[in-house]
DNA sequence: GGACAATTCAGGATATTTTATTGAATATCA
DNA sequence: TGATATTCAATAAAATATCCTGAATTGTCC
């Protein structure tokens, strides 16, 4: 059930990763296409799960959430058990945006957003703390963002 | 000039920031207003920069991207124009999808996204490790994408 | 308190876009 | 070569975005 995609969706999925704004209409120039074929593969790459979703992406300082944290968290055991009892807690905080399992010394790297340095202090002392099995817990404040990019760089190999 | 968002706009921002390709119906019946006001409400939150864009998210896996890789980067000097020169550098290649600065020990993180591990090595010898001032250079291989979310949870405060 | 100004809203008109349908052109394969 | 499947373009319709007008609300200043 692997569609092979072509050319002509890569570049789609290039521009609508890079602006899901523009119209149908839009696309088909760029792709050299007419709207009907475009409008298609579109709709086809995203029933196919290609696409994912649309989303806006809000500008974090501009709505105050000042203070991005990068935690690493190890366990005190590492049963499967144990794994999936905190990946599926930790998930479920709305400020943790990402959790990565990492390779080596099997911990996690979570992504938090807060308002600032108050706010991430209540929330570990009240939740992240709070969970069982953690070992360690170690936070490193984000000085700067120099680059937030979504989108893949996809390539039509033939 | 600082909040001028009320809670319709908040409420907004939430849930665009989850799906976009809502109709400006569906989000006015959400918020109970009509579509008009609705309407330019969006367009306000998208021209004063609270929403910088709209975009579509794939699914790396399917798309041939099977590796996440973080990366700690450490500089031999730090002065001003050895941090910018890393940044302007790093910024540019396709495969580095963020660049944060991280406090204590003055340096950065990278989140890569690449096809597979011959293809981060590549990356790594051809471009990466070809960036003057590096110091230590420390990869780290994501196994699992346990959470990815790109939208904050924003609440209204009086 | 009353009147004016500014803001925010709803409803409707129009333009644009999305979406479905049809048939033609092209490619595939026996 | 002939039959089948795929991909495309063109058209029409449905849905949506966008703009405009006037009413209601809120805030402000006499």
């Amino acid at each position: 059930m692997i569609y092979k995609l072509d050319k002509l969706d890569t570049r789609i999925l290039n521009i609508l990763q890079k602006d899901a704004s523009l119209s149908t209409k839009d696309i088909a120039e760029q792709i050299g296409l007419s709207v009907s074929p475009t409008h298609e593969r579109i709709k086809r790459l995203k029933s196919e799960g290609y696409i994912e979703k649309y989303v806006a992406l809000v500008n974090r300082e501009k709505l105050g959430k000042h203070l991005l944290v990068l935690c690493t968290v190890t366990l005190k055991e590492q049963s499967i058990e144990t794994l999936k009892n905190f990946e599926e807690s930790v998930t479920q905080f709305k400020e943790v945006l990402e959790v990565l399992c990492i390779a080596g010394g099997q911990d996690y790297l979570l992504k938090i957003v807060v308002d600032d340095v108050d706010d991430y202090h209540t929330f570990v002392v009240t939740h992240l703390s709070s969970l069982s099995n953690i070992s360690t817990l170690s936070s490193s404040f984000v000085l700067k963002e120099i680059k937030r990019e979504t989108a893949f760089h996809l390539n039509f190999y033939l």
